[in-house]
RNA sequence: GCGCCAAUAGCUCAGUUGGAUAGAGCAACGGAUUUCUAAUCCGUAGGUCAGGGGUUCGAAUCCCUUUUGGCGUGCCA
């Protein structure tokens, strides 16, 4: 609706003057006495054409008087033009939301863009904690919105299942092995996983295999140990994540890349551009030539290489796979990576514009007011296991979702367990079930939709109506913002400001009234498009629309 | 030191990209229930948008600066 308005203003505005500041903007007024629509273009043009703001604004109005999609224009201080739309026009716009049902507010607004979306990528050292959930809540939520409005959007999880952490962790279950046969240690190394679930992979690891494990060589026994907690590991994250509803497209093995060559690839590459330089039997990769404060170790003295390498080789393989656009998920303390990895991007000659990174602030994790740190080999974690038990997949993903990325979140366990009736998502899931059980009292009475006129669509006249209807309208351009910005919490925003209105205006007008049945259909007709576009809204955000509280 | 992110009501946070009188939820206080679900609604109270300067018709929003907090600045990942 706002890019219909934008259209028409521009083609009176170049009737005027052809060389004009396209650059203004249709808003919702936040004031109802503006009017449903208001744009800006007279301030923003009385510069370039020399023009009073009201004087110009008095001609655009005149001249879009003359459609008929206008029940009034009216110009205000400085120079606003504020636009009322004629009811015919809401009538049309709600028949539609019904019309598409579960499709309403999908678009072609993202021209089938490939995005790629890795988000989560949490190590295959543990279960999956509440900072992986507020990502998946996150990366998941974007997912669905931008599938929604027209881009082709691919969800991944990169499995850091190689390198040095991943041997300490096969270390850490060997000595819980032993310990199940006796041979205990003195005191856990520091740098070990101390987490109580390795006791438990440690037990079932035996239950399997047995003493067979002492028979083998350190090399294979170690190897046997790693690849069943990996795959152990994997299995458990991919059932919370299941529990939380999210999905992914593809799990990308850094092992794989390793194994396939794709570091070695990546290196060649770099040194191709003479990119790369061995210093104190090191090669270092020079990437201040591009933006970045120091030069990088990729290969260490030891002969390994660094985390970089085969993260330049998983972001070239993004790359290659045709991505017109590659988003990254990350905690706040990846920050310091992003200068290295976009210098890489550039000596690779790709285009690092491409590459976009979405920092999620910090959980810090509230027990007594005390603010508890977390660390996956202290074992001091919550999982994400422990939320969904504790709060309820609905709850727990609105709770992540209702906060931009760059906001840092305080989560007190004890409160949002407290609070789980009094959560915002009840509120909205209620707004639904309501709706619901009207339908289901209408039915009873014989009122369905079915014996709807739509000619009596003119019964809904009240402000209450149709600034409901105005309301679903702006679905659209809300889901645009989001997937612009990569930000999905204002969908939470919209949906809970949406379910207000429908509370409010239950509290104020009986729908069902026997006496009136050309009312109670169109009323009926209004709120089953408002349960429409909730529902709509809760599934963008992976939230459950329940027919019953 | 340098870099990134933040600072809005007592608390947790929004604020449609520079618009008109800064909004919700929770907490507090007062009211509404023989009713289509009270998990709701109505009302009261709560603000120097961290401080200062600038840009312009107009700033919570953009620029500069100061302060405070979080994080980063490994041949760890």
């Amino acid at each position: 609706m706002k890019t219909k308005i934008y259209d028409d203003i521009l083609k009176s505005l170049r009737k005027i003057n052809a060389n004009c500041n396209k650059n203004f903007t249709v808003e919702i007024p936040n004031v109802a006495e503006h009017g449903d629509f208001s744009s800006n273009v007279a301030l923003i043009n009385t510069n370039i054409l020399k023009i009073k703001p009201r004087d110009l604004a008095q001609k655009i109005a005149d001249d879009l008087s003359k459609k008929r999609d206008f029940k009034s224009i009216e110009i205000a201080a400085p120079g606003f033009l504020n636009f009322k739309l004629a009811n015919s026009l809401y009538y049309k716009k709600l028949k539609k939301i019904l019309n598409e049902k579960e499709n309403y507010g999908t678009s072609n607004y993202g021209q089938r863009k490939k995005v790629i979306i890795e988000f989560i990528s949490a190590n295959p050292t543990g279960p999956l904690n509440i900072v992986s959930a507020r990502a998946g809540a996150y990366g998941d939520s974007l997912y669905r919105i931008m599938n929604h409005v027209g881009f082709k959007p691919f969800r991944e999880f990169y499995i850091n299942d190689a390198g040095n952490q991943v041997d300490i962790f096969a270390e850490s279950l060997e000595i819980r092995y032993r310990e199940l046969h006796g041979h205990n240690l003195e005191e856990f190394p520091f740098e070990g996983y101390h987490g109580e679930y390795i006791k438990d992979l440690a037990v079932e690891l035996n239950t399997i295999e047995g003493t067979k494990l002492f028979h083998m060589t350190e090399d294979d026994r170690l190897d046997r140990m790693k690849s069943f907690a990996l795959d152990q590991i994997h299995k458990m994250q991919v059932n919370s994540l299941n529990r939380f509803d999210v999905q992914f497209d593809n799990w990308m093995s850094e092992k794989k890349l390793r194994t396939e060559g794709i570091l070695e690839e990546a290196l060649s590459y770099l040194a191709e551009a003479g990119c790369t330089y061995e210093k104190d039997d090191a090669v270092f990769f020079a990437s201040t030539k591009f933006g970045d404060e120091k030069d990088r170790v990729l290969i260490k003295a030891d002969g390994n290489p660094t985390y970089l390498v085969p993260d330049i080789a998983y972001h070239l393989t993004k790359y290659n796979r045709g991505f017109d656009c590659i988003i990254d998920v990350l905690g706040p303390d990846h920050h310091g990576h992003i200068a290295k990895l976009r210098a890489a991007m550039k000596a690779l000659e790709l285009d690092d514009e491409k590459l976009e990174v979405v920092f999620l602030q910090h959980i810090n994790l509230l027990e007594d007011g005390e603010v508890v740190k977390m660390s996956k080999r202290a074992g001091k974690i919550v999982s994400m296991d422990d939320l969904l038990d504790e709060v309820g997949k609905d709850a727990a993903r609105y709770f992540f979702i209702n906060r931009k990325p760059s906001a840092h979140l305080d989560f007190d366990l004890e409160l949002a367990k407290k609070k789980s009736s009094e959560n915002p998502v009840f509120y909205c899931q209620y707004a639904y079930a309501r709706i619901n059980s009207i339908i289901k009292k209408a039915k009873k009475a014989k009122l369905t939709l079915k014996k709807f006129d739509e000619k009596n669509l003119s019964k809904l006249n009240k402000t209450d109506e149709l600034n409901l209807i105005k309301k679903m309208m702006d679905l659209s351009s809300v889901l645009n913002l989001c997937a612009d910005n990569r930000e999905p919490h204002r969908l939470a925003g919209y949906v809970h400001e949406l379910a207000g209105m429908f509370h409010k205006y239950y509290a104020k007008y009986k729908i069902i009234d026997e006496s009136k049945v050309d009312l109670s259909l169109a009323r009926l007709y209004l709120i089953s498009a408002v349960q429409n576009v909730i529902s709509i809204s809760l599934g963008l955000l992976g939230i459950s629309s329940p027919k019953k509280m």
